[in-house]
DNA sequence: CATGAATGAGAATTCATTCAT
DNA sequence: TATGAATGAATTCTCATTCAT
């Protein structure tokens, strides 16, 4: 029924609201540092409500990691089958990585902030999950391999390097401008735009690390 | 006198341990997560003695990341001034940052959980020594491209590729088995030997991005 | 109307539910420690429809106690003026006691814990009707002294014995076998017998205690 | 050293004020009525201050029950070995434990409290000692037995009457004056004589029905 | 130099109660 | 009549920090 729907509707909003705010917040203030009062007024609702929806500030924090994390895996491997080639398809991945963290910077935070944690707040269905995404640079890599395209190279070790790289890169974009200028107070101050190439040059590294030729 | 040498020594064991149990709260449970209690507790002094020797919770946060910076740079350039050409220079950075992560992970996790909180937490004076890392690998590129070996890069470009894969090679350690065992499952359980081969990896690939006739 | 009936009925369903389950948890868990949110979904209504239909939670309280003690007293008066001697009614009113204790478990907690707390969740209405019950027993012993059989005493004397002895061992059930197990190890474990006889032992040593020669 | 013995007097002072001011919000107002708060306030001390020195609420009241619970046993033993005969020990037993009711109203009330609520708070240890009052009377009745002074009966019957009289008649101290007054409106107010002459009365009637006589 | 005692200012969590439909 | 949604006002508990010795 109509009625029905609107109120799962008002429902489904406060949640949405509250998972929203809750990223937010953790992701710039850390699990420990997040205020439970702070998630509450950014997401425009009282603090019970959290509590009444949600559950406890861990339970918040699972549930922020679990409503983004979600789709990513899947997202991420349906722009790879758009492609032909083991070469484009790793190409899009190493792109397609960059732009989730572009697009879900605060996403972002948080993964790091876990992988230094030790993994101690995702559970197990998280890391499952993580788990999916470097089964997805195996299956490229392993069809590279069998057409002769790639060396053999394991997975985990080129999930590293893009991953890492692009991290890097994404979590010094605040402090990028002033490292700049500090590095070569000549130049013009905000000229960052040899870093947004950051990703041509992953993909080109990557690419050229995995030539057959190229004894390891 | 000798009892002034004593009482300094104690004093400086103080400080020691307080140093030493902070860096290692600080870095498995973050600044926010961080109890000085704990601190205390590890560090084998009492609470108050924190306070008495270095002073609040932040400024022995500061003091901690500024006690152990310190030896990095300067170990870090000794290094490197003892090899002869860019190539060995650059090399020697990469392996040398490695090393310094593994034998000060706490430290990473640190330097990893302030990128993330945004740097709020650095003292300038903390700001700058990060900048001299950096400059470091400046003036090794520097040297490079005045002798024609290197293409002008953006220094902070490598560092960022560099740093990130180690930084996520190292972080993904406790994870490191576990998702090798869940990706091919047939593989002995902990074989993670191609792992400790990131290195060779990473100084061979930056090398080769840096040919001057690598066109970008 | 039938409609009416039909609503009326259904209204003191809601009512009968709720008051059951009210009784039920304010028993186990006191006042202070009853959910509003336990007593309805004990009693499988919404939270809100208590506060519709009876009020806020002290309101409730006095609702539950009001409910039951009333039949309580005239169930007790009934059963005593179907007895022809102050002798057998005595006796009646004792075994009635504890019937009702036993049939109420819930409520005779509630009772206690009243008056643990000193009385002070009862309204006016409920004191009233504990009066009425020691006035039974006024009015039994006033009977026999009037026929020469008791001696004068204090109708809350009495009470307070018969009451006070069948409340203790009815609060002492549960521990009732570990006590006893703990007491006499050689015993055979569930052997409380010798308790449900404590009514007859009550009612003799009244009885005797009452005797006009018994000088106090 | 006395200057050790200055700072653990302190400790112990607050520890004191602490558990004082506990029971007396415990009993009267129940476990869950209490308000931590409240009992700092009582206690003249910082409600961290309980935290520190006790932890949480449900610790503190068990410290309170074990507090106070530890020699009541011990001190009951003792007046009764100074008697002589198995009636004067029964005897001083009932009055016994009377005066400890009134000398300790506050720990009565969260005896009760404990029985209504099942016995959940108490933690084995308290059971224990609660055992062991039982077997100072089964003691008793022992050497009444073998003396052929009493007939053979269950220990916990007789301490449950006892008990249970003593229990009521300390409970219903407070609306007492209100229940004679509503029963018998022609007599002085407050003669509540007949009542502190309840010991009496209940030590006669338990000798009388343990007489080996008395066929019961 | 060192520390055990103490606390104020918050933070998480709970719960009776009301609102809107 | 009935209920799911929502909340304000506590309440328990924590923690960095200071005090007194």
């Amino acid at each position: 029924m109509a009625d029905a729907g609107i109120r799962t509707n008002k429902k489904d909003q406060s949640i949405r609201k509250i998972l929203n705010a809750a990223l937010l917040v953790f992701a710039t203030q850390g699990y420990d540092g997040a205020r439970i009062d702070a998630i509450a007024r950014k997401a425009g609702v009282n603090k019970a409500m959290i509590y009444y929806r949600i559950g406890n500030k861990r339970a918040l924090y699972q549930a922020v990691i679990h409503d983004i994390y979600q789709d990513r895996a899947a997202h991420l491997r349906r722009e790879i089958q758009s492609k032909a080639t083991p070469e484009e398809k790793l190409t899009t991945y190493i792109a397609s990585v960059a732009a989730i963290m572009d697009a879900h910077p605060h996403f972002t935070r948080i993964m790091i902030r876990e992988m230094v944690s030790g993994w101690t707040n995702f559970g197990p269905a998280i890391f499952e999950e993580v788990c999916v995404t470097v089964k997805i640079v195996q299956e490229i890599l392993d069809e590279g391999v069998e057409k002769g395209l790639f060396s053999k190279t394991e997975p985990l070790a080129i999930h590293t390097m893009v991953t890492g790289s692009l991290i890097l890169n994404h979590l010094t974009q605040p402090v990028r401008s002033q490292l700049m200028a500090a590095l070569n107070p000549s130049a013009p101050p905000s000229d960052t735009s040899g870093f947004n190439r950051l990703v041509p040059q992953v993909q080109r590294l990557v690419i050229a690390a995995l030539r057959p030729e190229a004894d390891i």
